[in-house]
DNA sequence: GTGTAATTGAAACAGTCGTTTGAATTAATA
DNA sequence: TATTAATTCAAACGACTGTTTCAATTACAC
């Protein structure tokens, strides 16, 4: 067996377990056992088990991001040939578009997108230090590109509805079946391309919603 | 101390551990540790670990539901009185006004419901098995009030759409503080009118959109 | 084929895990 | 106040945790 096959097991092993049962509830002795290396292989190839968490991360989600900024950036290019903008539902779609292609091609890829689903929904400092660091380059041209798509939404607005973007988001990567469940079959969560168009027409409607007015508490 | 006192103690330690570090990663004895009680309490008042979880969640989810349903319910005696429907905006605030209240209110409340956001991204079958138990009753009231109050969506898109919403509604319980930090200030996540007005406004929105059509995959 | 480095293996490290025990202590009842 | 029941306590259970050690094995250059 060579070094590269070694760390691979180790990496798609860890990738499953992490997805399907969280950081703190998996072994390191489980990830070993699964992938069918030795105990020791761990801190061998990664040193650390949080270590190996970085890396099963790290190696699917930089080249999702970047396809990510390729999909704006052509989206983009096409606007200014034809001489309009972008408009909020492109700027969607090279959003979600790939991230919900990825939870749906492989099964590695349904694994690793529902790990980064629970990572959003984990407050400790580490897993947000490390999320932080890999999507700020993304955070911000996806910002100007909102903007450019929103002329008319207020700073705060746009910021609120951001994040609810990011949670509808990021329910739909984590959880594929619930929706198929609440509606008794209705929804078919493996039609990728309607999973993306839902998406994408529910928060491109809430993007350009009317400006919020308070109620009176009750 | 009273036997309320001890088991009231090790309820409150163990929503603000499980909450700040999820509960694979908090031990027993941490549990202890906070609520300044013996190692055996936690066995002779809830039996285990698991059961402890359990009754964390049930402690608060019970009222919370109920008030939401008492909520929904006021709502639409109002309108019927009126002669008119309930609207989308009067269902989504029943859902979701008292939840970020609660998360806003106490810092016992703010942990219990980024505890909840925390178990909607967690796939494991018993901690789903709990939620399904206790959201069922909640859930099948709400779907006939959308349904009243969205006449024009199909069933299909409307499931997904309160997949989103749940989604968008569970980040912002789960991290109260993201949009301040995206924003650099400019989202105030303690003014909880504000986050619900905003909330409301971006699921109403989304909920009456168009019904979504396709791309042609790129 | 020999020597050297990379990799794997089994065993053990010191801690921590959830849980249990049974005696010591406190509270309630009579 | 005496008796009983409820509660707390320190200690220990075996199993499991991430990590380290070092000998055995494999791969590769010469």
């Amino acid at each position: 067996m060579t070094k590269a096959d070694t760390r691979q097991k180790i990496l798609d092993a860890a990738e499953v377990l992490f997805a399907e049962h969280g950081f703190g509830e998996v072994s390191v002795r489980q990830v070993v056992h699964e992938a069918d290396v030795n105990v020791a292989s761990i801190h061998y190839y990664f040193g650390s088990k949080d270590a190996l968490i970085e890396e099963v991360l790290s190696r699917r989600l930089t080249p999702l991001n970047e396809e990510r900024l390729r999909q704006l950036s052509a989206f983009e290019e096409k606007a200014s040939k034809s001489g309009t903008t972008i408009t909020i539902e492109d700027v969607l779609y090279s959003l979600v578009g790939p991230a919900v292609r990825l939870s749906r091609g492989t099964e590695a890829g349904r694994h690793f997108i529902r790990l980064v689903g629970r990572m959003f929904a984990e407050p400790s400092d580490s897993v947000q230090a490390m999320l932080k660091a890999r999507f700020e380059a993304l955070f911000r041209r996806f910002n100007e590109a909102f903007k450019q798509a929103l002329p008319g939404v207020r700073r705060k607005d746009y910021f609120w509805r951001l994040h609810f973007v990011i949670g509808a988001m990021s329910l739909t990567l984590c959880d594929s079946q619930r929706p198929a469940l609440l509606s008794e079959g209705a929804c078919n969560p493996e039609d990728v391309e309607e999973v993306i168009a839902q998406l994408v027409a529910f928060c491109a409607a809430g993007m350009r919603a009317e400006a919020p007015k308070k109620r009176r508490t009750r």
